[in-house]
DNA sequence: CGTCACTTTGAAAGCTTTCAATAGGAGTGG
DNA sequence: CCACTCCTATTGAAAGCTTTCAAAGTGACG
């Protein structure tokens, strides 16, 4: 059962035990000894509405989810990276489909099976609701930049977003093209190149390769971004009055 | 702990046993002889980054969630409805700010007492569950409409969604104001406006009283909105072919 | 019945999109 | 190894939808 002492004590990633082999349950432990599968880029692993009988565990690659309305209009919901478990927010239907934007590799359980060795252990199970806690924060975050962020903030939260769970020094990789940028973000793919140009002209960021770039002045797009981004959350939140009303 | 088999068994609210006393367990047993408090329009319950360690249920009323950028710019992340509970997706922090829209009545119970009452039963704990799937399920919609709806589209699928949370025959109550509207659906007040206008002009809604307006032509206004909206999926989902690009 | 807050309406401005063309890269084949 | 092709990205110009700024209207409340 849950420990209910356990929901507010981790956040975010889990943390590791320090300098020997992890004794620490963790969700992947689901997956042992599955089959590892590929996928190259393009290819869907499943789509929106298909039984959501299973659950993913990426291994390498990134994926992208999104929503299609009638008339052809997609929404990007999130890409996927390495170590990211996919899945487990379904009911019975998939909210969305989930495609290959590079080459991937996966492994894959039942939903049972992975929900008997989450419930094996209190830990797992709290780590099980951390994680949707967490997926249900990035969403939040994400309306905040769809509903109320132009397009320059928007392209810049994604580039520190992306920053935050893959930069290396002040370099990113963006594996996705510009349009799934787009999708993702409520633009089009030429609203983003032009930002994407407009940064780089004013020396905020710098491109290393097609789809690599440096982040000049992390500082500088920080501020652009105008919020936490994910990242540390520097300062412990303001004290606030407690006005209990009434 | 849980049960493996619970997850996917149940969807949406809960199913009422027919006929006599429900005999089933619901989120609410933790809120049980806590006292009710008030808060009048207008009131916070709590503010985004306050520590997290209660959670509410709303007795009547309706209250706005919201975050606000650095400069002011305010984005609601929904509005919580007289049966909801809220805090659940919290860690330790409160994701949003949560405020009455009108007059309201809330219990609250200590994290701790509220897991510990859902850790006495596994069907308590798969609804929890389905009650975070549900909610991320709303998010991703939300994320759609912000990011690939147009004004009307917006506007309309609020109304439809409204109508299916609370719609009394052809008609709902908007308690919030034109800015809670505008604010939620990414939108500023005067374009909120102009597409009720607009479609009351058309007949599609009729004004019964300031905050209460008729959908006189529903399916008319399901088009507009274009997707499901979170009533009743009609039609299972369409057959896809598996066209592996690349 | 007056005041105040919210809503509606109008007109102009602005940001993003749309449409179109050019440029750039990656992969392929000679 | 270079030329060719295709696809993606960039850039430009015009259009469009939503916003902004402003004013008038409406309803609630004291």
């Amino acid at each position: 059962m849950y420990s209910q002492t356990t929901i507010s004590l981790t956040r975010g990633a889990v943390p590791s035990p320090i300098g020997r082999a992890d004794p620490r349950p963790t969700l992947k432990d689901g997956f042992g000894g599955q089959p590892v599968e590929s996928l190259s880029a393009g290819e869907a692993l499943f789509w929106e509405g298909d039984e959501a009988s299973q659950i993913f565990d990426l291994l390498e690659g990134v994926l992208r989810v999104y929503k299609i309305l009638p008339d052809g209009r997609r929404a990007i919901m999130g890409f996927v990276y390495p170590g990211e478990v996919l899945g487990v927010s379904f009911q019975h239907r998939s909210l969305f489909t989930a495609e290959a934007v590079t080459a991937v590799k996966i492994r894959r359980v039942s939903r049972g099976r992975f929900l008997s060795v989450v419930n094996e252990s209190p830990d797992l199970q709290s780590q099980l609701v951390t994680l949707l806690c967490d997926k249900m924060s990035a969403a939040h975050e994400q309306m905040l930049l769809l509903g109320r962020k132009s397009a320059e903030e928007r392209v810049v939260s994604f580039l520190i977003a992306v920053y935050g769970k893959c930069g290396e020094g002040a370099e990113i990789e963006l594996p996705m093209s510009r349009l799934d940028m787009a999708d993702y973000l409520g633009l089009t793919m030429e609203t983003v190149s032009r930002m994407m140009t407009s940064l780089a002209r004013r020396g905020l960021i710098h491109a290393t390769g097609r789809h690599r770039i440096a982040l000049s002045k992390l500082g500088a797009l920080r501020d652009i971004a105008g919020r936490d981004q994910g990242e540390a959350d520097a300062e412990p939140a303001p004290a606030r009055r407690a006005v209990w009303p009434n």
